[in-house]
RNA sequence: GCUUCCUUAGCUCAGCCGGUUAGAGCAUCUGACUGUUAAUCAGAGGGUCCCUGGUUCGAGCCCAGGAGGGAGCGCCA
């Protein structure tokens, strides 16, 4: 009894052993059939592929298979045997239908997708995230997303990073990565003022204004001055009021961070990084991508495989520029050194000029972050930009300045407050050491990797400006 | 935040020049059919036409405001 607790679809379905008592628990995708037999279609999120189960319709009463619908929750016994259908190698023949959830086919939403072959979208599912998991789209995003996360600690451990969580809460609010969410316990009505009449954060819980975090960069730089080799995976938190399919108010960030490392080894981690995750997703997640190939992006998989082909294109801000000037294609907006590139600017050189991955670097210090390495000419910074087609920038990093100096003057520039991130100016001034790193956010990797069009589809509970629903 | 498009049945959508009782396909329900695979066949039920106000003899359709959604842009990961 205690095997047949551990039979899941996706074991079933691999089996060969059979002829054998099985039990199996799911929920039903779609019931068919006469009154003689009846074919139930069972899911219980262990793959993509249902589990077929026969009901000779004689053996159970007419108000036990009544309950049998879509969206309902079975437990089922019986024998696991070779199918007589054509659509599956297997089947069990039910001699035990337990309904362990029913569900009202008149006011559940998910109902089988009809011949039209038209289904609810992907919009309409948004409306109901509650559910959609029980999706076949939503079930394949979210077993890849499982397998990215579980690959991107492999890959750090089987090459010798240490995970290190940097804080949630922050006291800092001079990251320069965007604006940031207050975390308050302050009442609404009424809080405390201080002499100048503005509201007294000494009296707030942690004595000082605190935010959600919106990068743990500075705090993982503190870790890789001991431990060498470190990286974070956390929430990040951004209060933008971004309204894009490439953004989230809420999102996953992987962060590596190496002692001794410099630009090129920065671009060799990410490029080698990236590829490895394709990899592995290529390989243990065969079934969702052909799902997701064969329904959304009939390209998906020969994009993927590209990505591990083939070596990503590298080259400086300033020689994209000389590309993009003397291109025969007219743009929206003007290229010209200095000012950041525009979105059709790097779309232009991913999807049309280059047509693979590039990573951009060199930036001109002006646009870039203050804590980026200065490079020689004083101009530019040892920043890096890596694209991806469809996505855009997936990963930003650099070299980081580790000389006090040049940081402090770069912060002085930038109108960064010294004084609130003294501890992070202490990694300079003792045992100074030149590292760099980068940024993957997480979801636009499923992007790129699922082939879905819209981030808000990607992640289970999407927040986003006027959304925070679930 | 800006630009632009959209909102009609559970879902996906049609709805002509403003005209009287708002349609289709799928889903759901009922019935038929001895192994289905997007089952098939027959029938039935199902509507705050996003909201508010206006124009008009008359508004799903025209106008104004609002709400919600999509795409693009900016900010970035």
């Amino acid at each position: 009894m205690s095997d047949l607790r551990k039979t899941s679809v996706q074991d079933l379905l691999r089996s060969t052993d059979l002829d054998r008592e099985v039990l199996v628990r799911g929920w039903v995708r779609t019931r068919r059939g006469n009154k003689y037999v009846q074919f139930i279609a069972l899911n219980d999120g262990s793959t993509i592929h249902n589990l077929q189960v026969v009901a000779d319709a004689e053996k159970f009463p007419e108000e036990n298979l009544k309950e049998v619908t879509t969206g309902s929750c079975l437990a089922v016994r019986g024998k696991l045997v070779a199918s007589q259908g054509k659509g599956q190698a297997v089947e069990i023949q039910a001699s035990e239908i337990e309904v362990l959830g029913t569900s009202n086919p008149e006011e559940y939403p998910l109902q089988k997708r009809g011949s039209d072959q038209k289904g609810i979208s992907l919009e309409a599912l948004r409306e109901i995230a509650h559910l959609r998991p029980r999706t076949n789209t939503f079930g394949a995003v979210l077993r890849i997303r499982h397998a990215m996360a579980f690959a991107i600690h492999k890959y750090f451990n089987d090459n010798g990073y240490f995970y290190v969580h940097t804080p949630i809460i922050t006291g800092s609010d001079a990251e320069g990565a965007g604006q940031m969410f207050r975390v308050t316990t302050l009442p609404e009505q009424n809080p405390p003022l201080d002499e100048a009449g503005q509201v007294d954060y000494k009296q707030d819980f942690f004595g000082k204004p605190t935010n959600l975090t919106v990068s743990g960069q500075l705090e993982g730089e503190l870790a890789a001055m001991a431990l060498g080799k470190i990286y974070t995976f956390g929430p990040t938190f951004r209060a933008e009021n971004s309204n894009t399919a490439r953004h989230l108010a809420e999102f996953w960030m992987i962060e590596p961070e190496v002692a001794f490392n410099d630009l090129h080894d920065n671009m060799d981690l990410a490029e080698d990084f990236l590829r490895s995750l394709v990899r592995y997703a290529l390989e243990h997640c065969a079934d969702d991508l052909k799902f997701l190939n064969d329904q959304y992006d009939k390209e998906l998989l020969n994009r993927l495989k590209f990505v591990i082909d083939n070596e990503f294109q590298r080259l400086t801000y300033t020689e994209a520029v000389e590309i993009l000037k003397s291109a025969k294609q007219k743009f929206e907006f003007p290229v010209d050194w200095g000012t950041d590139l525009q979105s059709e600017h790097e779309r232009y050189l991913v999807e049309k000029h280059f047509k693979k991955p590039v990573i951009l670097t060199n930036y001109p210090k002006e646009i870039k972050a203050f804590y980026m390495k200065l490079d020689d000419d004083g101009r530019t910074v040892r920043a890096m930009d890596v694209l991806f087609p469809g996505i855009g920038e997936i990963i930003g990093g650099s070299q980081r300045e580790e000389d006090l100096q040049k940081l402090v003057t770069r912060m002085r520039e930038m109108h960064v407050p010294e004084e609130d991130l003294w501890w992070y100016l202490d990694t300079r001034r003792y045992g100074t050491a030149p590292h760099a790193g980068f940024g993957l956010g997480f979801e636009r990797l499923i992007l790129f990797v699922t082939g879905m069009s819209n981030i808000r589809d990607v992640i289970p509970f999407p927040r986003f400006p006027k959304s925070a629903e679930f």
